[in-house]
DNA sequence: CATGAATGAGTTTTCATTCAT
DNA sequence: TATGAATGAAAACTCATTCAT
């Protein structure tokens, strides 16, 4: 008689643990090129390796598929706004800032859609982080913004726009990512249109706060 | 003599004209909010006060229904962006296009949304556009951007990425409105909200290229 | 104030007289094509050059149409037979009838794969011609190859299986069409065709009943 | 040591081998006798004792089934057509294929009719089968058949014609059964109706070839 | 753990037919 | 006569989900 599952990790076998994380993987492709209603669960189960019986077996529905590819995102997402230092330099700061955000896009360009398509269909299932997780995040690092304004160390802005700001183009880059080959025939995958992309989002940004943009750090 | 259609109009009727009228709004509202695979062609001939034989009667299929609605808003999409004047000063003409499109994304969210969607999805239906027209659109405005950078009229920066910045900032408001309404409780219809965003994005992106922000000119 | 229709020819004004045939000969390349499920009036309308409605304005309904063609081709279908002439020569009268069925084989293929498939589904709406009008037919001509055999004119053979073989055989070439073109690259509008093909066929009956093949009478 | 699915035949198990053959029995019947327009699916997975969706579930689509009822007739139907011998004896071998076919109608009316109708309307899913395989066999029996003629065993005859005239004749008893019931009140299924009518056709045939009948061999 | 089998609810689409003019 | 507009019923699928093994 074998045991069922290791406890280690939280309750689940080494291969449960396996399987879920493949699933995820397909099911962020998948959520993020069709949306919720055009993803099938039947070509997650195929992409991720397994029948479809299987799938279930790990989550009960779509819907939970779909809930836990987007929590598996959601603080990947959040998570580097964190960073922005109420104590340090405000130019190495945004800069920083950028730079994670639209190496984020260049990396997971598929989180950023399925990020994007979820709000775009009205945020149902993540209201409440928005509205409280997301708000409060926001109205801390506004208040760092506004220090930084109000020491006028840069130009006087609503804060909560420069943040906008950042996320609209840096995110643009990998949710309009077609629309972007189509027209320039690149995309962040190639490090020179990463670094070109770069230098101009956040030249603008800072130049637009008042700010000089900092020397590249030799790496 | 007798007349069986008015032929006005391209061939169609008023009623015809009306009818189809009606399933393309409910349509884009439809789509917009769920996607195409998510909309269903009974909630949007309901919400255009038919039946569903009737509006595939209009429209011989889905696909045709959603083809419709997305060459409608297409003009519409890239129109303003043909305004951008050569010979006209740099700041009034992209302040100008900066509050023509925020004026879009407040006036018409779903279709940004519906365009969002579509260009998510991997663009397949409009990849021709982009590819053609957009494109060279697109080039003729770099070119412009350009010859303001070379008179020293603003500050240096790759063309294409300022365009980039305004539509993704811009199309943010509508795109994302759920999450702006859920961090700051309001959006674009709030005119206090709408001047304090344009008054932000303007003058962050005409700083950033050397410009002042011109005086506003009263109505 | 001008009267509805013409009181000559069954109470049919020219034009309707007119849009009546039209029907009835697109109906019929429409279901000998599709059969009945497969055709469809708005197809068989437009080949007639009206709409659907013009066309439902002259007959009540789909069935309608079809009984109306099956019957109209039902007595071209039945009337070579009765020819049949009792008195005549037994070899010019059987060669005369395989000659004129293969001859409405050839210019009426339509009108033979009708009938086919009306019966191929269970002759659904002809039983009772079948039963009454054709058993009877049958019947009379029969007895005239009867007569015959008893006479010793013929050689001795069931008499229904003469009259099937050269119904099958006749119609084979109008049904099968398909296939014969397949195999042979050849139908029977090619006049040479049709002749080897009415030689072989009367040949093999006239020689299985033990008659001699009457020489061709130049025309 | 655990067997999931049996691999002998084809990879298919137990439970799906009976499934699809129930399927196909039903499809053959429902297909036969309304045409592939006419049949539906439903009824098809009703007569197989199963549901729509499992039925779908074996099947992709109402063209895949009305494919594979098709291609499981089209070897049965041309089989026998194979077994004309070139040495053996041209009247025991015409007497024998034409039983042989007698016997298919018989047994296999509704294989006969569905085989029928796909050639009354266009043949469009076997076109290739009937001008490759069916054109070549028919060349090679035309071959065998010049060759009986040449020897001076039969009268000359074109043999395609020869070989339509069996077809057409013999498949005449199943396609058009329900005329013949009309008429006579029998059928093949009857010993005695299908004993007259093979006696009436090989007689005519093999008459009208110029070979005596040869005498019934007692079994 | 894993899968094949089965199903029901929902969705698009077709099409004969009716309605109003 | 003729037609455009409208509809309901039926049909083919699709797909998440359940069942049995």
């Amino acid at each position: 008689m074998r045991r069922r599952t290791d406890k280690r990790n939280g309750g689940l076998s080494r291969i449960q643990e396996k399987n879920r994380k493949r699933i995820l993987d397909a099911a962020l492709r998948e959520f993020s090129s069709f949306g919720y209603s055009g993803a099938t669960i039947d070509r997650i189960s195929h992409a991720a390796g397994m029948s479809k019986s299987n799938l279930l077996y790990y989550f009960p529905s779509k819907k939970a598929v779909y809930a836990a590819v987007l929590s598996s995102i959601l603080d990947a997402w959040l998570n580097p706004f964190r960073m922005l230092d109420p104590d340090g330099d405000p130019a190495r700061e945004i800069e920083a800032y950028v730079r994670e955000k639209l190496n984020l896009s260049a990396k997971f360009p598929e989180a950023s859609r399925l990020f994007a398509n979820e709000i775009l269909q009205g945020a149902p299932r993540i209201t409440n982080v928005l509205e409280h997780d997301l708000k409060d995040l926001v109205a801390e690092k506004c208040a760092v913004i506004k220090k930084w304004i109000d020491a006028g160390k840069i130009r006087p802005i609503e804060p909560v726009h420069l943040i906008f700001t950042i996320w609209a183009t840096t995110q643009h880059y990998a949710d309009f990512a077609p629309q972007i080959r189509a027209v320039t025939g690149k995309d962040l995958n190639d490090p020179v249109f990463f670094a070109e992309t770069e230098r101009a989002i956040s030249g603008l940004i800072l130049t637009g706060l008042g700010l000089t943009v900092p020397d590249k750090v030799p790496a």
